[in-house]
DNA sequence: CGACCGACTTGTTGGTATTGGA
DNA sequence: TCCAATACCAACAAGTCGGTCG
């Protein structure tokens, strides 16, 4: 894991930590540095033109009150707050920060007004937005600077960038789907909450002017640089590196090489699980088809959760009322369907005909038992990843997800890739290849709002070159005809046709644009390129298609890449 | 065990920068 | 050159998973 010898100079040499000596023995750094993290600014009160009003009546808020008052504000126009969870939730925290006068007086949201005070944001953003291009690059140059100052820090003798050096700001939680804690106060964080990591010997951070830290430790076993507990969850947040570091990459790659090595063994374990199903024993049935479930369907393990969480499901914590059976469905036998809430109360809508004897488990699982009731009454996430970590070291539910992910994305591309087709043509089959992953993931998105319109448009685009190629044919024709013998006809004749061949390729091209726009309207492809899609794949793909790798990676995807840019040759194989 | 928690990855949202067509 | 659509990226919520403790 580190540096053999002496330290290399940063701008001479590209590091390629991946070809030097590694060394696995839970110390993650021998070496950091920061100045810190950088806090949320200062609450600035607002001009005292900026009225609220309760019950009718104009009142001017204290400090606090006002600024938390603001963040409720700032959210009029969303759909949290016509939430009841969210606005019991934000008013109770809300008197919270009020003096004992404001308490007494306002005792009903329903009678606050905060019109004035969204109106006055609404009112800064639109200035924001019209500024002038030097303000608007004065505020760039002053946030580099912090990103300069603040944004890097020192880690076994490079400079990496950090990824959120930022605390966050106070402001008001937004949980996802029917999140119990929707609207509660997110408290401002102080130097005091915070707990700083970095070297014993190096120049330790200091804090802000007036302040100390809770904590300086030196705890070379994590990776992470500062943290604290956010108050709504009592969930630590850390400072971290950037993807693009040294420390995430190899991480990464390791990702990467674990699910490589499920594929060596997957049939193995596939045929072992199917010999499961029939096992006397119910834990291990139960086992047998919750890893099938995650081997063919990529669900998630499944964690249980709090009561203080929105109700989602994975794998292990599927409950009755999350499957229907059916012996016989649309013409398929033995149908299994699944509809539940998952991840960040994504829905997971699934038909799927499974082997009897799944089946006739499932039915065995159900016997008895209430909607409520787990389907997995025997199984949880940790006994089903000590079951699969004997199966093969490193190996836990998770591991599925980004081998059957990876292994797809090559599947397809084999499958999809045509070599003498045009380079927006192998793109949109990259596209394709990557749609498949994101289905098999359950990577939704809601359709674009502006989906249909910009269709359209595009569809009258379309017809408009048609037009342009037909006038163009015509031209061309014409000017074939008169260039019998002239030089001068001939050529402008051929000046026609280079023009023919052009509207031709810009046709092309609308249309394979018109197709993938509309495969891709309801799936968010980001996701498993991002996490799941081992890099090397797509970059041996773009090697061997001759597609440049821009094409597939933009800029931060290509400097968390860099390592299966640079290692991958064109006939890696997954 | 099982509850709890620390550390880290995975996921969506939404604001801002960039692009490309009228 | 302007404006809307799109791409990008930061922010931060929500998972996974291993370890500890009673």
């Amino acid at each position: 894991m580190f540096i053999k010898g002496k330290k290399k100079e940063e701008n001479q040499e590209v590091w390629r930590w991946w070809e030097e000596e590694k060394r696995d023995d839970g110390v993650k750094w021998k070496y950091l540095e920061h100045k810190g993290p950088v806090f949320a600014p200062d609450y600035e009160k607002l001009p005292s033109s900026v009225k609220f009003y309760y019950d009718g009546q104009e009142m001017k808020l204290s400090e606090k009150a006002e600024e938390v008052a603001g963040f409720y504000a700032r959210m009029l126009d969303h759909d949290y707050t016509s939430k009841s969870v969210f606005n019991n939730n934000f008013f109770k925290d809300w008197r919270k920060t009020m003096t004992s006068k404001e308490k007494e007086t306002i005792t009903d949201l329903s009678k606050c007004n905060f019109k004035y005070m969204h109106a006055y944001f609404l009112e800064k953003s639109e200035e924001r937005k019209n500024m002038t291009k030097e303000e608007k690059k004065k505020i760039k140059e002053k946030n580099d600077e912090i990103m300069e100052e603040y944004g890097y820090c020192t880690i076994d003798g490079h400079k990496e960038r950090i990824g959120n050096f930022k605390i966050e700001p106070p402001g008001l939680f937004r949980g996802r789907g029917e999140h119990p804690k929707m609207g509660m106060l997110k408290l401002r964080v102080m130097p005091e909450d915070v707990i700083i990591n970095c070297s014993k010997d190096s120049n330790i951070p200091k804090p802000p002017e007036g302040h100390r830290w809770k904590e300086v430790r030196h705890d070379q076993s994590v990776t992470w640089l500062a943290s604290w507990t956010e108050n709504v969850q009592g969930q630590n947040k850390y400072v971290m590196l950037n993807p693009s570091s040294k420390l995430k990459g190899e991480k990464d790659w390791q990702k990467y090489e674990i699910a490589r090595k499920l594929a060596k063994s997957i049939d193995k374990i596939r045929a072992e699980y199917r010999e499961d199903w029939k096992s006397k024993e119910m834990r291990i049935r139960q086992r047998a088809v919750a890893l099938y479930f995650i081997d063919k369907l990529a669900l998630r393990a499944g964690n249980e959760k709090d009561e203080d969480q929105a109700d989602t499901v994975g794998c292990c914590s599927l409950r009755v009322e999350h499957l229907a059976l059916h012996e016989e469905k649309d013409g398929k036998q033995y149908v299994v369907v699944f509809d539940f809430l998952g991840k960040d109360s994504i829905r997971y809508y699934n038909e799927v005909p499974v082997e009897k004897r799944v089946f006739k488990n499932l039915q065995l699982f159900m016997e008895n038992k209430s909607p409520g009731d787990d389907l997995f009454d025997r199984l949880n996430t940790g006994i089903l990843n000590k079951h699969l970590n004997e199966l093969m070291e490193g190996l836990t539910a998770k591991v599925f997800r980004t081998f059957n992910a990876s292994f797809t994305l090559q599947a397809q591309l084999n499958e999809l890739t045509d070599p003498d087709v045009s380079i927006p043509e192998k793109i949109l089959q990259y596209n394709r290849a990557n749609r498949a992953v994101a289905i098999l993931c359950n990577h939704q998105r809601s359709v674009p709002k502006t989906h249909a319109k910009s269709m359209e448009n595009l569809m009258k685009k379309i017809e408009a070159k048609k037009e342009q190629v037909k006038d163009a044919e015509r031209q061309y024709k014409d000017a074939k005809k008169h260039a019998r013998g002239s030089q001068k006809e001939s050529i402008v004749a051929e000046k026609k046709k280079k023009a023919l061949e052009r509207l031709r390729e810009q046709l092309a091209k609308l249309e394979v644009q018109a197709t993938d726009k509309d495969e891709n309207k309801e799936i968010a492809l980001g996701t498993s390129k991002l996490n799941y899609l081992d890099p090397r794949i797509s970059v041996a793909w773009c090697k061997k298609n001759g597609v440049p790798i821009e094409k597939i990676y933009n800029k931060t995807q290509r400097e968390k890449f860099r390592w299966a840019i640079d290692m991958a040759g064109p006939d890696y194989v997954f």
